[in-house]
Order: structure tokens, then C-alpha cells, then sequence
DNA sequence: ATATTAGTTGACTAAAATACTCGGGTATTA
DNA sequence: TAATACCCGAGTATTTTAGTCAACTAATAT
């Protein structure tokens, strides 16, 4: 398993837009100065999230990214699975075959705990993020700290 | 967080232990032989278990090693713990400082994540993986492949 | 005593993955 | 037609992993 900057930031970054998003599109430079993630590594991770169908894109002035679907079916699993982050813990990507095309010692303890996590982190909505007091405070934050910021 | 095969097979070659203790240390050659895991490479990961106390060693002919405690002391946490893999999932080590000195919006996430992790794993003892029906046909089948070898 | 076994330690290295950057595109709108 | 913002591929520094190697020490059997 490797749950790495590339996920959180991917589940950051969607998180970001489920906040923000209003009538019009959210535009991946604001998401680079909110979450503070810089804009090169945020295209690659949108290109990513919009190769698996959960955000779509508009081009142009005034252009940006939005959801595809309501943040209530958009799961944290969805997301790093999309930027290609794996949350099987086996070494053999669940084959079985990680003795010499045999089974090792400790295969089904690694199964059972992808299927842990697996579990855990499809059962959360980007809504009920959103949803969050903590995650509304840190978002409130984020804002109030870039207008200060501008003055 | 990370879990890669220095954590598996720590916990393989404890499992391995476990299995095979007998009245007589076991040797890393033979862990080394029945889980096919480089010798030096056991060597590597038994310097940290020791250091944490885990094993004992036994040095010279007919030495090795062996567990400290009772198999049904020793959860699986305990020895990813001991070769340095963390189970944490947040990006600033659970600190809190991971935008700026801030929290991140994502950070509660990867916390309550962690705590999953690291429950399920502390709740899963060596004894509790040797009395499993599976880890013993595995067993079974590796030292019945090594004696064929050797005939 | 001495040879052998087996753990102890630290330094070193190849390969892979990560976390980015950079540069030039294309679509859309004002 | 200029500006905005997405699009995409190539490249790269850094870190981590996975593992090797060599020299050493302790214990035991002969």
C-alpha cells in the first residue's frame, strides 16, 4: 500500500472543490492558493480525476473544473483510486502469488487489511467532509487568510 | 503511511518464528530458506526486532533466535513498529502542520484513518495468525517443498 | 586451542517511486 | 486577437526501498 501526497493531496483538492463549488466552475489556480499545492502538480492530478469521470472541465476565461455527480456519491476510495494510488496492502496486488507463484505466510492478513481500509475509506462522502465542523472551520480559515493576504 | 515488504516480512519471518519454535532457537538461514527472504536482509530487519525487544538472540552453533514473550503478546503493530514502518497516514506525522504550520483540510481524515489501521493491527496477535487453518496448510506446504529439494 | 557456526554492525548501491517542474500546446471567451 | 485556463508529455531531483558486502564478535564442539 502506499497512501501518499498524491492521494491527499487529490482528496485535498476535491474536497476544496465540493466547498467552493457555487454556480460557476472553480478554477484549479484558486485550489493552488487555497490548499497552498502548486499548479503543475494539480493539473496532473485533475487530469487524472477527469480520465475517471468525477470532475469535468471548462475551458477558457472563467473556465475550471466542477463535479460530475453530487458530493453525497463521491467517495474518498473513488478519488485515490483515480490518481492511481493503491490501498491493497498485499506484495502481490491481491494475485496470491507472492511466494513463487505460491501463497506467502501472511497473505489473508494483508487481504483482510486492504479490505479494512477498502471499507473505511468508501464509506465516507465527500458530503460528510464537507458536512464536518472542523473541515468547515479550516475552510473558513483558508479564505480569511487570503484575504488578509491581498490587502 | 507505508506498508511495504520491509513490514511484511518482519511480520513473516516473526510468523515464521512463531511456527517453529521449539524447545531450540531458529536460525535466520532456516527463516531465510522456508520464506525465501535473503539472509542478510533478515539480518537487517532481526537487528531492529531485537532492539525492540521482540526476539533474543542466541549466538554461536545451534543458536538463533527467539521470542521474548508469549506469541500471544505480540500484535502484529507491534513489529511494523519495530522495523520503522508507520501505519500513520497523515502527511506531518500527525503533528498538525501540514499547511503552513496549520492543519490541512484533509487532516482528520487521515488520522481517523490511521487509528483504523493501527486498531485493526494491534488487535491481531502472532497466536491469533498460527491458529489459523490457512497459515498452517501454508506452513505445512513449505517445509514439504524444502524436503523434496533436498532429496 | 581452534575451527565452525551464527549473530552484529555499518557502509554502500541499484532500482524504483515520488513529487514535482517546464514548455509548449488547444479551446473558449471578451 | 489577446487573455485565460485547461491539456499533455517529457524531464528531473530527491527520497525510499530492498538488498549486498565485508569485517567483526560470541559461543560451542572437537
Amino acid at each position: 500500500m502506499r497512501l501518499t501526497t498524491r492521494g491527499r493531496y487529490a482528496v485535498t483538492a476535491m474536497l476544496d472543490l465540493a466547498l467552493h463549488a457555487q454556480d460557476k466552475p472553480v478554477s484549479l489556480a484558486e485550489i493552488s492558493e487555497r490548499q497552498t499545492i502548486s499548479l503543475s502538480y494539480l493539473e496532473q492530478l485533475f487530469s487524472r480525476l477527469r480520465q475517471s469521470g468525477l470532475v469535468a472541465s471548462v475551458r477558457g476565461p472563467g473556465g475550471g473544473y466542477r463535479l460530475v455527480e453530487s458530493s453525497t456519491n463521491i467517495w474518498v476510495a473513488d478519488i485515490i483510486d483515480a490518481v492511481n494510488e493503491s490501498v491493497d496492502t498485499t506484495n502481490c496486488q491481491g494475485r496470491g502469488d507472492c511466494q513463487g507463484g505460491s501463497i506467502c505466510l501472511t497473505h489473508h492478513l494483508w487481504d483482510d487489511l486492504s479490505q479494512q481500509i477498502h471499507n473505511f475509506l468508501s464509506s465516507i462522502s465527500l458530503a460528510d467532509l464537507v458536512a464536518k465542523r472542523n473541515v468547515q472551520d479550516i475552510a473558513h480559515r483558508q479564505v480569511t487568510q487570503l484575504l488578509t493576504l491581498d490587502e
